[in-house]
DNA sequence: ACTAAATGATACCAATCTGGTATCATTTAA
DNA sequence: TTAAATGATACCAGATTGGTATCATTTAGT
């Protein structure tokens, strides 16, 4: 099972380098030095302008910027822009229709470690990262 | 991203199952009235065995058993069991290949998130979750 | 005004992972 | 001898993920 999954990995490597940068980087920009595909970056960096992880500016010289600083931006933001919430766990029938759903011990340990994972997540930013 | 899959759900029930009858309980015993369809459970069930978890027994009348108590049957025995170890972190190049796997800030921080849950999924025992 | 460089939005394709099915061989109790 | 069980595999279908392709829109420079 994996958390950080390429998506992710990409994203926080492009975060970086736009904290490092200072100014504006487009995704081409961004694609070429970290060997990555230039539509997966674009589709990436939507992802997070749309989370509010970076504002963008369209047209010409346009690109990407933080639009808050590296401290406030936590990995757990990122995964959550790129990938959705987390959901350890996946109860077998469908939430609304299970009966357990409140008993259920291993959904209850299970929710537990999420939540811990959850802090641990976003207890890392990326100026940690750097 | 799930951590209990569906095979880790009923591999769980299923164990839990066997936990409560004492004696040795067949796969199609357990499919049954857990509503999982036979072979899957069987596979699970094979899967368990492998990994020493139960104790199988074959020809007529056979089945399994727990190999050791419930208290000592951990979640990530049973995780570990049905889907392999934990790999939070996939390295976008291949381990071997990478130059940064030492000092990478990201993988350092992500196996150590991924340690933690380890040990707490290895905290919860079968006989917690009856 | 025009063009080129950029993002926004989608739709699509291929590979992998997961859940589920099917078979055949082997063991064991009745 | 037969029926009931597991062991081992191989296979298939749906979901997820990584990657590609297009077209529309915005903006700076000429
Ligand atoms: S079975 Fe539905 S929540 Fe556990
Ligand atoms: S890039 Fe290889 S370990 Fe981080």
């Amino acid at each position: 099972m994996k958390l950080i999954t390429r998506e992710v990995d990409y994203a926080v490597r492009a975060l970086a380098a736009v904290a490092r940068a200072g100014r504006g980087l487009s995704a081409a920009g961004l694609a070429a030095p970290a060997g990555v595909p230039r539509p997966v970056l674009r589709k990436i960096m939507q992802a997070l302008s749309r989370a509010g992880i970076t504002r963008s500016s369209r047209g010409r010289g346009g690109g990407f910027v933080l639009a808050r600083p590296a401290g406030r931006i936590s990995l757990g933001d990122i995964i959550s822009a790129v990938r959705g919430p987390l959901k350890f766990n996946d109860c077998v029938f469908g939430g609304a229709l299970c009966h357990n759903h409140r008993t259920c011990l291993l959904r209850g340990r299970v929710a537990a470690i999420e939540k811990k994972v959850m802090e641990e997540v976003r207890r890392v930013t990326l100026a940690d990262l750097g």
